[in-house]
DNA sequence: GCCAACGTTGGC
DNA sequence: GCCAACGTTGGC
């Protein structure tokens, strides 16, 4: 081992689809769904075991931050790619090349409150995160240290 | 449900 | 390689 320092992230989820509450009780779930080069490759050349991330809640009634996850394994391709049953089969990928890779997650807690968008909105300090920046829709993205220290200050 | 912002696709 | 059309994300 090198001592890479440990990074930090940020993974989005439909609460209906996939909630921390969901994770709490599955304790380790595989991210499959991922469709977006940049968030996969994130997971793939980014997160290794150990590294810490915000589970987020999208597209509900309080979007925010909800809970602390930790990435449970390398990359391996994402299996569903290869389902045609699944909402999320990928006619072009093919086993020898998968086309989309993910990770497996690890609940580690969740937090005694949402830290919702709206709070962290008013915080200059986190202005240049990519989740508040305008427009953005990544569902896989980084968090600097400094960040991460920040925000978990605030619950 | 609306719609802005963005990514992807495919015709040319 | 351009770009219009289309689909998706996700806040509101």
């Amino acid at each position: 081992m090198t001592g890479r320092p440990i990074r930090h992230w940020l993974m989005k989820s439909e609460p209906e689809a996939f909630s921390i509450d969901d994770l709490r009780r599955r304790r380790v779930e595989a991210w499959d769904g991922v469709r977006n080069y940049q968030a996969r490759n994130f997971m793939r050349d980014g997160m290794r075991p150990g590294d810490k991330v915000f589970f987020y809640h999208s597209n509900c009634a309080e979007p925010g931050i909800v809970g602390i996850a930790e990435v449970a394994s390398d990359a391996y391709p994402d299996p569903s790619q290869f389902d045609a049953k699944s909402k999320y089969f990928d006619p072009a990928s093919k086993r020898e090349e998968p086309r989309w890779m993910l990770v497996d997650v690890k609940f580690v807690k969740k937090l005694k409150r949402t830290i919702t968008l709206d709070e962290l909105k008013g915080h200059g300090a986190l202005e240049d995160m990519p989740l508040l920046r305008k427009g953005n829709r990544l569902s896989v993205m980084p968090v600097g240290a400094a960040e991460w220290k920040y925000i978990l200050a605030l619950e």
